[in-house]
RNA sequence: GGGCGAUUAGCUCAGCGGUUAGAGCGCACGGUUCACAUCCGUGAAGUCACUGGUUCGAAUCCAGUAUCGCCCACCA
């Protein structure tokens, strides 16, 4: 039982209710503490899964938060909710950290090799999985740990080798000899993606090359055309240059040969479309294989494609001075060497886009390589057919724009990586250069094509692209290839909750791929959440040092606030900055949560025992605040409903707290306590009052509990509970929506307004806030039944005391004396006159100017209202209920201004 | 070169066709009333970036402009 004597302490708290959780069994949907009505069609979450060798930051706690709200809420909802929990082996950036951590020891990947250096991985990996998967907890996620998953474990093992052979035998996945981007520092071809454009200024040399004399076979003297290159080294492999067609400067040279310096080499001058005239000199220095563009060109014109480039970017094969070279030396030498011969035209700055990889940050190379690739434009077309159909929704709709744009225009996918750490191309290679794929675990028996014995056979050294396997997730943690319970169940999955920053990466590749190898779209909706910055708006990274620890944040404010600060204020595609102020709001609110339910338990009459079974306030001895309690809590149920409907969490959060904090804590506790106390009331009325209160409460706790789990489990554990309730919220039943009282709303919202400006008044008059006034007062008589019952309240929250109450305005108007403070509420439904002990010109001033500032306010909304109404077009053409209510407006600012006026002549 | 987003109170952000545009923080003034000073009360503060248009009515819809940011793109 949770000890509501001590002040909120978040960290005492939350510690031991996930053990309660946990060992209740109500995570799994499954489990032995579910109350899911199966029924009901199943609710699934696949987390994305976080890098095993990473920490938690606060996109992760994000997500955590988000897609637990969505789950804890389908959960109440009485469906399956399944959150399944994972880790991601990150192949290129697991290798990334470990190659650090190697370097510090003076080892490397090349001084382990491969066996040692995978135990060494797999030794590394075992210590920090732990590390991850303790933080999701810490954030509270309701994750079902028995159904963890990891993308390098057995059942992922099979499923991408069952989908590439899949996808293989479908003509979907095809090996050649490509231009692949290189990183010469990671080692390995990275796919389009991971290649980032970098604005840079580079510089743009223009190289004299020198014609052939075709009757001697040797440079013609005087004959010379000049090429423009960002990347002089590249003319080791040149094979071409070429020139457009209709370039008039050039037409009598095409057809010549022209000698490539340095490499010696005499190459013909063509004619292309794709050279720019404009540019540069209007000539080009075609590269085959180390330039997309002259990789076309010389496809189109048969142009041989040397490779000059090793895999550590030092030039090579050339027969050059310049083999051994590092790329950017080599540059610089040939620059050098060029202008020495006198060869060198020019030499001007030039803006371009430089493309680095994204992990090493090194400057990636095209390169001709034989790898496998995925052929993307029929899984692509279904994709597309799954968003346009609406059968997978984006939110924010407007991502649906760059999902279409990105699908539309996809190249090949590049799927080999030349890394270790990954799963491991099911591929054969015989000596007659035969593939054979396979997805036997062991490998296949004999070469597909000639037969050939199996140990003749190689397998491919390559490994998949990490988000390979990541792309199967939604199928593969579900048992697929296999036609498992949990795969018919569970899949295909609900919500897809990520960051938008991996669409591609991740959400377009799970969509392809899920849709060739299983039929379905692998969820139906698509929930992209925006990034986290830090409160200056820059994206947090480590070398800017502006990482904020979610588990720091934890143990200062608590998950629940960390969660709730998280949720509260954002919305779906936008990014948010998150600092110390929002989270000391969020955890503000749990304090106040807090000591809300320690007063309402604490204020238990006497005559109910503890413990007592939960009951239904007794409609017949409900005072007006109670039903209005009840009316606003049915009306809050309501609107949340709409906006967990419509995926808006911060409007679900802003509905909660205010219910919670301006009706529910400043109204709805303060008029109890009053009532709770009075003992006029009969025994019933008492007891009604405080049924009420928990009912209210109970049903603010189960709204905001996919919010703040923790916070609103301990404090549920403190209030009766009905006989039919579990013994956790966790699994408790989300709140039906009650009945709306229109009425004793309108009503009560009057008085409320009464209490608030009477107290305006007070301060506005330098009143002192502990005087006692004696206050004259009209109210109507419709209203009179539920002034009177809250007439003690009222008395108390304005410190207005006697209160007398007057029949009519007349009779208050002629029991007011001068000095009095003029309160007038709605028009003047509501009347009073509060007298202070004292009168003094100084206060007599002071109640002046504030009629005085209240009349012109209400004479420029009056004016306004009025000119509206004159409007002919208004009147005629908007609906009828805006009219009147702009007529009951009117009538009611013609009221107060009238009576402010009189009172300022008074 | 295309595409997207943002621009609302001093700050951070909600709101996205209907009376007087909201919140939190900050600010000013006042509060030791038995849930909470992680609190309570009152208040000040906004021509909703700009220009046009649609509409009875626009912060909200449309078009354009400006500034900032992001994504995509093979011009050497």
């Amino acid at each position: 039982m949770t000890d509501l004597a001590k002040a909120y302490t978040p960290h005492d708290v939350e510690g031991a209710i996930y053990e309660r959780w946990l060992a209740a069994d109500v995570f799994a949907p499954d489990g032995s503490g579910s109350t899911a009505d199966p029924d009901l069609p199943p609710f699934t979450i696949i987390q994305p899964p976080p890098n095993i060798t990473g920490s938690l930051h606060l996109g992760h706690a994000q997500r955590t938060a988000v897609e637990d709200l969505m789950i804890r809420h389908a959960r109440m909802r009485g469906h399956r909710a399944l959150f399944l929990p994972g880790l991601d082996h990150a192949s290129i950036a697991a290798q990334f950290v470990l190659d650090g951590i190697l370097a510090t020891e003076g080892e490397s990947r090349e001084s382990l090799g491969r066996d040692r250096y995978l135990e060494r991985m797999r030794e590394f990996v075992a210590t920090t999985r732990e590390v991850m998967l303790g933080q999701q907890r810490r954030v509270g996620g309701s994750f079902d740990w028995s159904r963890l998953r990891y993308t390098m474990d057995e059942g992922s093992a099979t499923a991408v080798r069952v989908a590439f052979e899949r996808l293989y035998r479908a003509d979907l996945a095809y090996r050649t000899e490509a231009l692949v981007n290189w990183c010469p520092g990671c080692r390995t071809s990275v796919s389009d993606l991971e290649v980032v454009g970098t604005p840079e200024t580079g510089t743009l040399w223009s190289v004299r090359y020198h014609v052939i004399d075709p009757a001697t076979g040797r440079p013609s003297p005087g004959e010379t055309i000049t090429i423009a290159t960002t990347r002089p080294e590249t003319i080791l492999g040149d094979t071409a240059v070429a020139v457009h067609p209709d370039d008039p400067r050039y037409t009598s040279l095409v057809g010549r040969l022209v000698r490539i310096p340095f490499a010696e080499r005499d190459v013909p001058i063509i004619a292309d479309d794709v050279v720019d005239p404009a540019f540069g000199t209007g000539a080009v220095k075609i590269t085959p294989a180390h330039d997309h563009d002259d990789h076309e060109t010389g496809l189109r014109h048969g142009l041989a494609a040397p490779t000059i480039l090793a895999d550590d970017g030092s030039v090579a094969g050339t027969g050059t001075r310049y083999d051994g070279m590092d790329r950017f030396e080599a540059r610089a030498a040939i620059v050098a060497d060029v202008e020495a011969a006198g060869d060198l035209v020019a030499a001007v700055p030039h803006e371009m886009v430089i493309g680095r990889c994204q992990r090493s940050n090194d400057i990636v190379e095209p390169r001709l390589k034989t790898q496998w690739f995925i052929r993307t434009t029929p899984l692509a077309q279904r994709a597309l057919e799954a968003t346009r159909s609406g059968r997978t929704r984006i939110l924010p709709e407007r991502f649906e724009k760059t999902w279409e744009h990105w699908l539309t225009d996809i190249r090949d996918w590049n799927v080999s990586r030349q890394l270790w750490w990954g799963h491991r191309i099911p591929a054969w290679y015989c000596p007659d250069g035969h593939v054979t794929v396979s997805s036997e675990e062991a490998g296949p028996d004999a070469c597909a094509v000639c037969g050939r014995a199996a140990v003749e056979l190689q397998q491919d050294p390559d490994i998949f692209d990490t988000w390979f396997s990541s792309g199967l997730w939604p199928f593969s943690t579900l048992g697929w290839p296999d036609d498992t319970a949990d795969y018919r169940t569970y899949y295909p999955t609900s919500v897809m909750e990520t960051g938008y920053d991996i669409i591609f990466f991740w959400v377009a590749r799970m969509m392809m791929l899920g849709l060739q190898l299983t039929d379905r779209e692998p969820f139906h909706t698509v929930y992209l959440s925006g990034l986290i910055r830090d409160p200056l708006g820059q994206k947090m990274s480590k070398t800017k040092g502006n990482v904020v620890d979610p588990l720091g944040v934890i143990d200062e404010a608590g998950a629940d606030a960390l969660r709730f600060a998280l949720i509260h204020g954002a919305t779906p595609g936008n990014d948010q900055r998150f600092g110390p102020a929002k989270l000391e709001h969020a955890r503000n609110f749990a304090n106040k949560l807090w000591n809300a339910t320690r007063f309402v338990v604490g204020a238990r009459p006497a005559t109910i025992p503890e413990g007592a079974e939960r009951r239904l306030p007794d409609a017949h001895h409900l005072g007006p605040a109670e039903r209005w309690l009840m009316s606003r809590a049915a009306a809050t149920t309501k609107a949340v409903d709409a906006a967990m409907a419509s995926y808006a969490f911060g409007e679900v959060t802003r509905l909660v707290y205010e219910a919670i904090w301006n009706e529910y804590c400043d109204w709805g506790l303060e008029f109890a306590k009053v009532r709770l106390a009075d003992e006029r009331l009969g025994q019933e009325e008492r007891e009604a009052t405080w049924w009420t209160l928990v009912e209210v409460l109970d049903t603010y706790l189960r709204l905001l509990h996919p919010v703040m789990p923790f916070v609103t489990e301990a404090l549920w554990a403190a209030l009766p509970h009905r006989v039919t309730d579990p013994d956790l919220l966790i699994v408790a039943r989300w709140p039906g929506v009650g009945e709306a009282d229109l009425l004793v709303e309108r009503d009560v919202t009057l008085l409320i307004d009464l209490v608030g400006e009477i107290r305006n008044a007070r301060a506005s008059a330098r009143l002192p806030a502990s005087d006692w006034l004696e206050t004259l007062l009209y109210v109507p008589v419709e209203l009179g039944p539920t002034f009177e019952a809250l007439r003690p309240a009222i008395e108390r929250l304005a410190r207005a005391r006697p209160l007398q109450r007057e029949l009519t305005p007349e009779a208050l108007g002629a029991a007011a004396r001068p000095g009095d403070l003029t309160v007038i509420v709605a028009g003047g439904q509501i009347e009073a006159a509060v007298r202070p002990k004292t009168t003094d010109d100084d206060a007599g001033a002071l109640e002046r100017d504030r009629l005085t500032r209240d009349l012109s306010e209400a004479e420029g909304w009056l004016s306004a209202a009025r000119e509206r109404l004159a409007n002919e077009s208004f009147v005629s053409r908007a609906p009828a209920a805006v009219v009147d209510a702009a007529r009951a407006r009117e009538a009611e600012l013609t009221d107060q201004v009238e009576k402010l006026r009189d009172r300022l002549e008074r």
